[in-house]
RNA sequence: GUGAGUGUAGCUCAGUUGGAUAGAGCACUGGGUUGUGGCCCCAGUGGUCGAGGGUUCGAGUCCCUUCACUCACCCCA
């Protein structure tokens, strides 16, 4: 084998497809049953939409983007999330003047130049909700609980919601100053990387691992006790809508958000099951990205679920995997005309209906049949074809009938209904 | 970008202190009386031992380089 993947791409294979089309089903259900739309974006951008709606000094921005020069000499990125270009085609298009509200969801693949690992790959999916134009806190809770919703339907339990809220233009700037003031203090501590995010962004500290760092955070000053009133306000609102919602949540003051664009109400999905990539999915509400992005002053709240993370959860008895409703044994060279005849009316028909193609022995091609776990095998042998006749077997109780081939396809079309 | 671990048949892995034609299970193909599956039995196909260099009479085994994969850090979905 020479030509493979490349590293962080990965083929789905039709073994595992159905749990993604599953996914992708409940998803269209749940959220247009919330009032959503779908919206489909391009892959590429200016790379300056994510620059600025994501923020320069990101990660994602610094070192995580698949950006390249075209041919005419414009500046291009692979998107590395969807919510920037969702907002764009919003202001692009001018979806504000039809409602200013505007409930969108978006399924796809993002791209991020990262080193791979368990959960973590280059290509990955996203299924994406967003709604623009909206402060309101009642759609804070609106979103979360129709995410909620959606892993529940998936099937998904042993799972926590956690939320925060990340104080707004204002509040935030003061929040940070003090706790590089009490990071400062502790710096003797605080290992190398920490060390340096004091400087760039101290409120990662919070997600950082070491042990005497940890210690240092347990009495580091809370952005919750920070915030101004009108996030305080946001914040208690969205608490009383989830709770009036019937859903649980954790408080995790420590949860911070790795793009600069997050306002206010953050929230998670982890599971304990996924290693160290433990978000299945995460969002939050940022009231600044359109302007941002050179638009109108316009609040927006989403989320982003990890479909790869999310499939590695999903129960492994499900079966996704499609059977053929029949197998046919075509017997000699006469019945080959005969037989192709009959799978063709068949597969118009909807009958998924296989055959062997290369003149093997019945044995083989009961094996075949097996193991491909068809309901039925038809045999199709020169004797029975003379008096216009086929064997009918059913595999599970290893019963066979003899049926005339002019009924063929409708007994066949009223046993594969059965089999549904 | 950093660190650790792993690369032997399609898959999961054996392979002893370097020693002769590189093994097993599963999978695949055929067969076990003429046209009947799963279990069982027999046989067969399949490997430049990730790649390149070096040490040696001799390397899958030791050394160096390189690539790939995995996990973790970083960060995020």
């Amino acid at each position: 084998m020479e030509i493979k993947a490349i590293r962080g791409f990965n083929d789905i294979l039709p073994d595992e497809i159905g749990k993604w089309q599953f996914l992708e089903i409940t998803a269209r259900e749940v959220f247009e049953g919330f009032g959503f739309s779908e919206i489909r974006i391009p892959i590429l951008e200016r790379t300056e939409l994510f620059s600025r709606g994501i923020g320069e000094a990101t990660d994602i921005v610094e070192k995580e983007m698949y950006t390249f020069t075209d041919r005419s000499g414009n500046s291009l990125t692979l998107r590395p999330e969807a919510t920037a270009s969702m907002a764009r085609a919003y202001l692009e298009h001018q979806l504000y003047t039809f409602d200013p509200v505007a409930k969108l969801y978006c399924i796809g693949p993002m791209f991020r130049y990262e080193r791979p690992q368990k959960g973590r790959f280059r290509q990955f999916y996203q299924i994406d909700a967003e709604v623009f134009g909206v402060e309101n806190p009642m759609v804070d809770a609106e979103v979360i609980v129709m995410l909620i919703d959606f892993l529940k339907r998936v099937g998904l339990e042993k799972l926590e919601l956690q939320i925060n809220s990340l104080g707004c233009r204002d509040c935030r700037p003061r929040y940070r100053e003090e706790l590089k003031k009490f990071f400062a203090q502790k710096a003797f501590q605080l290992c190398e990387d920490c060390r340096r995010r004091l400087d760039t962004n101290p409120l990662r500290i919070f997600d950082c691992k070491v042990e005497t760092c940890r210690e240092a955070i347990v009495d580091a000053p809370k952005v919750i006790h920070f915030i101004c009133s009108k996030c305080k306000m946001h914040f208690d609102q969205v608490k009383g809508y989830l709770e009036t919602a019937g859903l649980s949540y954790v408080l995790n003051p420590k949860m911070v958000r790795g793009l600069d664009y997050y306002t206010r109400t953050a929230f998670e999905v982890v599971s304990y099951q996924l290693g160290s990539q433990n978000a299945v999915t995460g969002g939050g509400r940022y009231d600044n990205l359109f302007q941002e992005i050179g638009g109108l002053d316009i609040p927006g709240i989403g989320f982003a679920i990890g479909m790869e993370r999310l499939v590695s959860l999903l129960p492994k008895d499900k079966e996704f995997i499609q059977t053929p409703h029949l197998f046919v044994a075509i017997l000699g060279e006469k019945t080959i005309k005969e037989a192709y005849r009959i799978i063709n009316q068949l597969h118009l028909q909807g009958i998924r209906a296989e055959c062997d193609y290369e003149g093997k022995s019945l044995k083989s091609q009961m094996r075949r049949a097996d193991k491909l776990k068809a309901q039925y095998v038809l045999i199709l042998g020169e004797n029975e074809l003379k008096r216009g006749k086929a064997v009918l077997r059913n595999m599970g109780n290893k019963v066979q009938e003899e049926i005339p081939i002019l009924d063929l396809v409708n007994i066949i079309k009223e046993k594969a209904r059965h089999q549904e």
